[in-house]
DNA sequence: TATCAAACGATAACTTTTATCGTTTACAAT
DNA sequence: ATTGTAAACGATAAAAGTTATCGTTTGATA
C-alpha cells in the first residue's frame, strides 16, 4: 500500500479505465481548471503540456470520464437548441433510466423562492428546474426483476 | 375593437415585431406543437404550410420569439459541452446575456423541497437547478448605456 | 519481451447554427 | 392607393462544435 490519498491510478483501476499519459494530463489539467470549461478550453490548456494531443482524445476522454463518473457534465446536451411555447411556469421531470421528460408545475413541485438577487449581486429571472429520479414505468420494471 | 381573444397581430404589436406570413404561420405551427421541438422539427412542420420557406428564417425568428418572451427556450445553450469536476452538490446561475456560469450552493440558493415523490409516480433522485438571470457584471454594463 | 486490444493523432465528415447578400415585402407617410 | 424605405425573406456559404474513420502507437497481461 503506497500513500493514501487516491491517485489518478486509482482511479481508473476502480473504473476499469486504461492509465495512459494523455488521459493524466487530461486530469490533472481539468483537477486545476475554475468553472466550468468546454471541450476546446481544456484542450487548449492539456497542449500546454503535450503539444501533440488531438482535439478528437480530449472529447474522447471527457465522454469516458463523464460516462464513468470521473467527472460531471454540466450542460445537458440535447444536440440542439429546444423551444416550447407553454407559458404556463413549470419544470421538468427527468427520468435517469430512460431519459423520458415530462412537464411539472411550479405548484405540484412545491418549491418555495422568493428571492430576486443571490450572491455576487446575480438578478434572477426565472428558474429551470430538472428533477433526475425514476418514472414510474421504470420503477415497475425494476420491480419485476 | 375586435375579439376578446389575443391575436398573432396584437402580440406582435405589443412587442414591434413586423406581421409576417412566415412568422404568422410558424407561431400557429409550435402552438400546435407537443412537447420540446428543435428547429429542424419545427421547419419540418412549417415546410407544410410554406414549403419554400428557409431554415434560416426559421432560427431568425426563433430567436426573436424568444428574445421578446413569445416562447422559451428549454435547454440552455452555452454554445458547447460544460464540464466540472466539483462534487460538492450544487447548482448553477446562468448570465442569459453572457452565458456565463457560476455555482451557487443550495443552502444559499434558498431552495424548499421536501417532496420524496412526484405526481405520476415520480421517484425523486436528485434536483438539478438553473437560476437563470443576469450577472453583476452584465448589470453594470446596461446601466453604463 | 511479445502479443493484441485499446488508445492515439490526423483529419474528413457531419450537425447545428450564424452570417452574407441580393430580392421581396410590410408599414407608414404621403 | 402609391410609393419609399427599412426590415424580412430565401439561398447558400461559412463557422462552430462534435463525431467517425483509419493507420500508427502504446499499455496491460501473459
Amino acid at each position: 500500500m503506497q500513500a493514501a490519498h487516491k491517485t489518478f491510478r486509482d482511479l481508473c483501476a476502480e473504473h476499469g479505465i486504461a492509465v495512459t499519459h494523455q488521459r493524466q494530463i487530461l486530469y490533472e489539467v481539468m483537477q486545476g481548471m475554475e468553472g466550468h470549461p468546454s471541450p476546446e478550453e481544456v484542450y487548449a490548456r492539456v497542449r500546454e503540456q503535450i503539444p501533440s494531443i488531438s482535439l478528437a482524445t480530449v472529447y474522447k476522454n471527457i465522454h469516458l470520464f463523464v460516462e464513468s463518473g470521473v467527472l460531471r457534465e454540466v450542460s445537458l446536451h440535447h444536440g440542439s437548441i429546444r423551444v416550447e411555447m407553454n407559458d404556463v411556469a413549470h419544470h421538468h421531470m427527468v427520468c435517469s433510466h430512460c431519459k423520458a421528460i415530462a412537464d411539472i408545475g411550479e405548484a405540484e413541485l412545491g418549491l418555495e423562492t422568493k428571492r430576486r438577487t443571490l450572491p455576487g449581486g446575480f438578478l434572477v429571472e426565472r428558474f429551470s428546474v430538472d428533477v433526475i429520479g425514476i418514472c414510474a414505468s421504470c420503477q415497475r420494471e425494476a420491480q419485476n426483476n
